[in-house]
DNA sequence: TCTGGCACTCAATCCTACCGAGTGCCAGTT
DNA sequence: AACTGGCACTCGGTAGGATTGAGTGCCAGA
């Protein structure tokens, strides 16, 4: 059967010319409008190639045979595996698709006021609404960035509760609770609140602050509080998630069943965090069906953009969609954000 | 052809004696668990009633008549009407349903330990578990309730954006932005910073301060840090809204259609509080289909519970569901939240 | 007032036939 | 060797037609 070459099961790199990888993106590219097999004419229509139909089919036996398309049944057109996807991606130039949409997007960033919550919102919102996917955006939590700290607080609520209260040069309030296993008077909050004060005016949340080993209950309090706010597991707030577009998934998805997962996913916030931590670290951007390993979304296909400050990974913008999503629109429009918002956030904390 | 009584159209008390309450029950019930329409037969086995099919039969004619059973075709069964379903929950009598599931929704809100917003959303998750139902909780905004100030501070970004930061007995910390149209320096911020904490520490919120109608910036400072906390309108961060098992609208409603439009209110957020406030304003705890009149939800079901402080309304706790949802399990568990939480609201800002 | 009996209705289900998009294969052309 | 036109074949989707059965309305009789 194989007359050409026996071992060519494999995915070597010679299994695709340069009118194979025509066809195969004609493939993906019909299958992602239209969500119907495609055929051996379409293709031939689509993909501008001169040949007959038949000389497609042989090309769609052979990309079939390297797994990446395949028949639903047989007579039916061809749909692309994982794999089909994926080389489609990867061969996808990332040169700035600039699409109106994606420039909409641009200046609603560009000209955004306000405070930084607000903002998360509207721009996942945005997001979702311009690519029609349910949108996340994990924002830095406050342990990251480079906002300043403007003004800090102690106060006792009883004691041997007290609340770290810390004001950023962005604007931002975070809050503490401090649980000590001693208790202080009113008199010691007040002297150890003017002395935290001192010692992280204008350092960053992320340092690590050296306070005095001293063994006064002032000492312990001052160290306790500065401890809890540069404690990064125990994070002040956490990074904030914020999801936009759910409704989208009604959209996007055909069966309630994976409706249902994608919105259970949206859902538990902690698993779409590690998932994209999982993904940026991979420097990948595109997770297409079972490529993250996390089951309940076999079906789908994330896209997602990191937010840097400094350098630093502080957060991603991420897009769920079936595996037969616009990757091309997907894409460009979580990078624009992704590249406004980390510019915004270096501008941001700078100026205050 | 209407043989008994001539003008026997109109919904008057009379229409309804105990066998057809009965008979309504029974296919209300019966729906509500199988979303098929209900025939005699079913009516005389589960309702319990000795009497032969044919009577039975009489009697659905009779209520569909007065408009509370209506029939998706001919030879098919009957499916309760909009008024069906009213006169049903209003016949549930309200007397604490105590379930297993209702019983565990009490003691997890009970036992429960923390922060304000975690609770929140953990006890709208819970709800949302237990009923198998999306669920909203709207929380006090912090201007309600009784919080007292414990310690209130401006922290200057430039010479005419201060920052209020104002911490309150149950342990949440709020900041407002005030846009001064003079210029104060540092000192003058100091200053006004502990005259306005003089001036709120230990009052609530929601009082209104005096504050002398000086001209010094200094005292104008004051007075607009101290009326920016105390606009309603401008609340401080907004009422919070939490929304939790939103993937549960996969398993209410068959249609993509239904489920999306309702998804598309869980996010419009100020679409939900309103319509929770106009429901409580009218004293409703359950609004079927159109009765609310907003289009979108004109399938659903929204069950509301009040959230109060000093008996003042300060927020809801709501589910939505399809007409056909389980009411008497649903307004139980809204109305363990809403009592356990009010209760907690109370003792929670006055121990502090 | 209730009941059993009966003819009737109509959605749902199943079967069948058919259509047509699309295939694989092959012999013939360039 | 690469491409093409031709052809038989496959099989999901659709449309018609018969069947089923749950449920009805009506009525005459208890």
């Amino acid at each position: 059967m194989a007359r050409r070459s026996p071992a060519s099961e494999s995915d070597r790199a010679e299994d695709m010319d340069a009118r194979k990888a025509a066809v195969l993106a004609a493939v993906v590219k019909e299958h992602i409008d239209t969500a119907h097999p495609v055929g051996s004419q379409t293709v031939r229509d689509t993909a501008g190639i001169n040949v007959s139909p038949a000389t497609i089919r042989s090309e769609l036996v052979a990309l079939e045979r390297s797994g990446y398309l395949q028949q639903p049944h047989t007579s039916a057109g061809r749909v692309p595996t994982e794999k089909g996807y994926r080389h489609f991606v990867d061969s996808l130039e990332r040169g700035k698709l600039s699409t109106p949409k994606v420039q909409q997007l641009h200046s609603f960033i560009g000209t955004f006021q306000g405070e930084m919550k607000a903002m998360y919102e509207q721009i996942t919102a945005k997001l979702a609404d311009v690519t029609r996917y349910p949108a996340v955006i994990v924002g830095p939590g406050p342990g990251h960035g480079n906002a300043t700290v403007r003004d800090a607080h102690l106060v006792d609520f009883d004691s041997r509760r007290i609340l770290v209260v810390v004001t950023l040069s962005d604007m931002d309030v975070q809050k503490k609770v401090v649980n000590l296993d001693f208790d202080v008077t009113t008199d010691d909050v007040v002297i150890a609140s003017a002395q935290l004060r001192a010692l992280v005016l204008g350092t960053t949340l992320g340092d690590r602050i050296e306070v005095p080993a001293l063994n006064t209950p002032v000492a312990k309090l001052v160290r306790r509080a500065a401890e809890s706010l540069f404690d990064d597991t125990a994070q002040l707030d956490g990074e904030q998630v914020f999801v936009g577009g759910a409704s989208k998934v009604a959209d996007s998805f055909d069966t309630m069943e994976s409706a249902r997962q994608v919105l259970d996913v949206l859902e538990k916030q902690l698993v779409i965090v590690s998932l994209f931590k999982d993904l940026l670290q991979k420097g990948a951007s595109v997770a297409i069906g079972s490529e993250h390993g996390y089951a309940p979304l076999a079906e789908c296909a994330v896209v997602v953009a990191p937010l840097t400050i400094d350098g630093q990974n502080a957060g991603a913008v991420g897009l769920l969609g079936p595996t037969r999503m616009k990757y091309a629109e997907a894409i460009a429009a979580a990078d624009v954000v992704s590249e406004q918002l980390t510019e915004r956030l270096s501008s941001e904390t700078h100026h205050g």
